[in-house]
DNA sequence: TACTTTTTTTGACTTTTGTCAAAAGCATTC
DNA sequence: GAATGCTTTTGACAAAAGTCAAAAAAAGTA
């Protein structure tokens, strides 16, 4: 499956042939092969990405332990948005878990077409808008739900997660140990 | 102490004065008192609040037992904000803690502010990417930190609501129980 | 002040989750 | 197909957090 960036962003908000333009002619194709690095600690994420193709995952180093903090397969933006929107240096490291294809888009670039058009300043509004209902979601449950719920909403939410991404990369996402998530999904 | 809304407004995007007249105009004074309900659960949450003054307290109903969400204290925007984007009926409810001063700003008349001027939506982008941010630093919270660390940072982040926000209400914050919360505050 | 009411703390015990270590299961490769 | 890595499961025990109940402290009110 792969899935189309301008296909999608017409579905959240529909731009005009000029803006649809522009906003291709900001972007390109970046391949990335498994294990390969995006973006890695410490220095400005200066792209956000689309993922057409592929899985790509967000860690953090904690002591020397790796926990990831995000996913994205097909249709999802992925970056760290804190470096990304805050213009510092990331804590987090950003890797493909699969060969993919992304749509990769420059800060400057986005920010002068933000400028030049109402319609894509409208249409990042949107976008930030559904990212923060969806932080919420998670947000939510990790602070009122068990690990076992968060587990299979999760699992609801992204099914293809399940066949894709290793347990101890998805127990670190859910906040808990990879021998908990194991015992959980034992229970089931 | 009380927040100027507009002052407040003007760090993080500075609008023309045809702008922020525009804002002013669709802007009403909500004045509530301690324990008075902003909105309630399964209603639409046409309004935006911005907190001049005061503390309200969003939270939600779980089998009877009421978890609190977020609070807002001076200088803070408010809201359902699942209920306010989507436009869907909301899951929590918003009450005040304190008599509270605040700006409310109707759906309706946001969005058509958006339309007309550029630089507001602009100021709308900004502000959702700052709440992201916020958002997300919380939910790495909550994924990774003990409750003890989660603790302090809130007490970091907001020196306030310790004074002004009852054990109880902050315990369901930082997803632990009273109890717990308690005893960690005894052995620091 | 005395009386309520609410909030916070403490105690005893249970449940959940974490830690460390080892075994089992898979897939890859030589 | 044996050897090698990597992932997942299991076991035994430790630590963290939850539950229920009661006591203590603080705040509000007559």
């Amino acid at each position: 499956m792969v899935t189309d960036f301008l296909q999608t962003i017409n579905l959240i908000s529909p731009l005009s042939d000029e803006a649809k333009e522009a906003l291709h002619s900001i972007t390109k194709n970046v391949q990335v092969t498994k294990g390969e690095y995006l973006l890695e600690e410490g220095k400005v994420n200066n792209y956000l990405y689309f993922v057409e193709k592929g899985c790509l995952r967000g860690y953090y180093n904690l002591d020397g332990k790796e926990v990831s903090y995000w996913f994205s397969t097909e249709g999802m933006f992925a970056s760290s948005f804190y470096s990304f929107i805050s213009r510092k240096p990331s804590y987090e490291t950003i890797r493909a878990l699969e060969d993919s294809s992304t749509i990769a888009i420059h800060f400057d670039d986005l920010t002068k077409l933000y400028t030049d058009f109402h319609e894509i300043e409208k249409l990042g509004r949107l976008v930030n808008e559904r990212y923060y209902l969806q932080l919420e979601e998670r947000t939510y449950s990790l602070q009122f739900l068990s690990a076992k719920d968060r587990y299979e909403k999760m699992i609801a939410n992204n099914p293809t997660w399940l066949q894709r991404i290793s347990l101890g990369f998805l127990a670190s996402y859910l906040g808990i140990t990879q021998e908990t998530l194991s015992r959980i999904r034992g229970k089931i």
